[in-house]
DNA sequence: GTGAAAGCGCTAACAG
DNA sequence: CTGTTAGCGCTTTCAC
């Protein structure tokens, strides 16, 4: 199969390309019959439009540059599904890159982006980002960049992000009001802001509440089930005294949850558990696990919809970013109801 | 920040733009001196080669399309995760695409692609698609295309798949042989090889042991946790005798084990279950329910290294294709131990 | 309403 | 070892 440009159709049709080429883009200026020829000899011919071509002329690719740590975790892949199928609506197509959660491997995905000549760039940062990583020199490039939920700081550009800080509060504060006193915290022990505003509502939520704030009840580690289960074992070795494990996300609720049932404890009635991230299965277990829901589909969409707002504006970097704070709702199921 | 082309780099050197490229691509044939010098401009000016322009000339763009359905499922998620990792590391960037299992945005993804000019297409079909779906013109035009999964019929191309009939006989026999005798089978309604395939295996594992194909053991309609709960009621309701479960896929599963634990059935030792995919919940829930592992993230990165394989082997379609069937593995865990 | 011509930024063949 | 030259297939301005 040859390879058809629109000069070939312009020969069959003794015409000049520069018709073709306005024909098919629906010039104005063109007549219907010339239109109708074009089209229906493109079709014949088997054309297809060579993106990699008007790109260079037009200086516009029409891909935006997916960043993501990884898409084997469910949030991530999640909100790529939300952000391609609106931007797929819009005529945009997603270039894909994983951090592994690497910073060289980050910037090596920013350059690949950077030399694609993407039209924007949507990302979340890998764990070990830290300022604004390599993403300074997106926007000094007055290339569109948005975030969503890993925000790298310092750094003044649109992002989606949900309330950590509400979230973790919420959590709180629902065992502390379903009259849990001593409330565990497991959390982690990089210098994360999303993870970090999970603990500022813990914290909050106590005080307000006037409970006092334990250190030996705040727990940092890396999130795992296995994680989760090790910290239920060091807390009933060490006996130290609680009613309630708030985790900052559901694996590591899963891992409690198993640990405590092995143990002999009841849920909801001795200890009461609640996770974050609304997982698949923390609905399908036994106990259900209170969670808090990120919606991640809607993030993906509501970042894709603010990107293409704004990249219809023109002047990206001219206003004041937009920054959106989706409201997380907290999901009360088994594992917390008494 | 103004554009930097090679032309500047030349100009700054007092060279000329060729030799520019010539240094930028390594060329043998240029003096260290020179090629250091280049690069040292290059950077100190923040030149970012043009991917779009290099492409246009050499007819290789270095991306590969990939169309899998969606990507809100953790079977697609986690295979694009291992395809990424793979041609990432050969210099491969991934251009997504969502089908949403539908033939007609199915069609538009191949067409973008096309007019993308990727280098390769790897995909996996919707439920829609039938016969070769559109990917036959992929062919047609000499694009090496690869599928994994979801194969279409009649495209005699290359793919990587699991052996749908050898885990569905897996799982059948290893409740055979755990003493189970009425098992029920639930299915789905569509015309999907692999999951025809899974029930194939169900059939003749029953057959091999001599059991008797009873009909109303086997259900067909689409797969969610309320769909395996609906099963479980329908049997119970119909006082048909059965004793295990062996669903098509996890989340019908989860929704069977719900529903008979509600209905006070004991599992393993009055009904074993058995799931298909290896859902992160399967090992987490309480039973743990055995399953069938698809090596997702190893069926990524296999699809990938074949496609890497034939794509430097140049005549991609001069050989007869290359089909990789992976060994599903059986998980035993709680669910059906007795 | 259509044609002519320039050029996007690079690769690669041919010269020297 | 380096320079010259000709495009890749399209968009877009300026003509008529």
């Amino acid at each position: 199969m040859k390879k058809i440009t629109i000069l070939d159709i312009a020969k069959e049709l003794n015409i000049t390309f520069s018709t073709v080429a306005r024909a098919l883009n629906d010039h104005p200026a063109i007549s219907t019959t010339t239109k109708q020829a074009v089209r229906e000899t493109a079709d014949r011919l088997g054309y297809r439009a060579n993106k990699v071509a008007s790109s260079l002329r037009s200086g516009k690719t029409k891909i935006i540059g997916v960043l993501v740590p990884r898409l084997d975790v469910t949030f991530f892949s999640s909100v790529v599904h939300g952000i391609e199928g609106v931007m797929n609506e819009n005529g945009y197509t997603i270039l894909l890159y994983q951090s592994q959660e690497s910073i060289k491997q980050e910037n090596r995905g920013i350059d690949t982006f950077l030399r694609s000549r993407v039209d924007g760039i949507i990302a979340s940062i890998s764990l070990e980002t830290e300022g604004d990583g390599g993403y300074g020199e997106i926007k000094d490039r007055n290339i569109p960049l948005a975030f969503f939920d890993r925000v790298p700081q310092g750094l003044d550009v649109p992002s989606v992000t949900i309330d950590d800080y509400r979230g973790g509060f919420m959590a709180t504060e629902h065992l502390i009001q379903s009259g849990y006193r001593r409330i565990v915290h497991i959390n982690q022990y990089r210098n994360i802001n999303i993870f970090n505003e999970r603990l500022r509502g813990y914290l909050d939520a106590l005080k307000q509440y006037g409970l006092p704030i334990d250190e030996r009840l705040i727990i940092k580690g890396d999130f795992s089930p296995e994680f989760g289960r090790q910290c239920v074992r060091n807390l009933l070795a060490n006996g130290i005294d609680f009613d309630a494990i708030f985790t900052l996300e559901d694996f590591t609720a899963m891992g409690v949850v198993q640990e405590l049932k092995a143990a002999g404890k009841d849920i909801p009635t001795e200890v009461g558990v609640v996770g974050f991230a609304n997982e698949a299965f923390t609905s399908l277990v036994s106990p259900t696990v209170s969670t808090v829901d990120q919606c991640t589909v809607q993030m993906g969409e509501e970042i894709a919809r603010l990107f293409l707002r704004l990249l219809e504006r023109g002047d990206y970097y001219k206003h004041k970013p937009e920054k959106i704070v989706l409201a997380p709702s907290l999901l009360i199921r088994e594992s917390s109801s008494r």
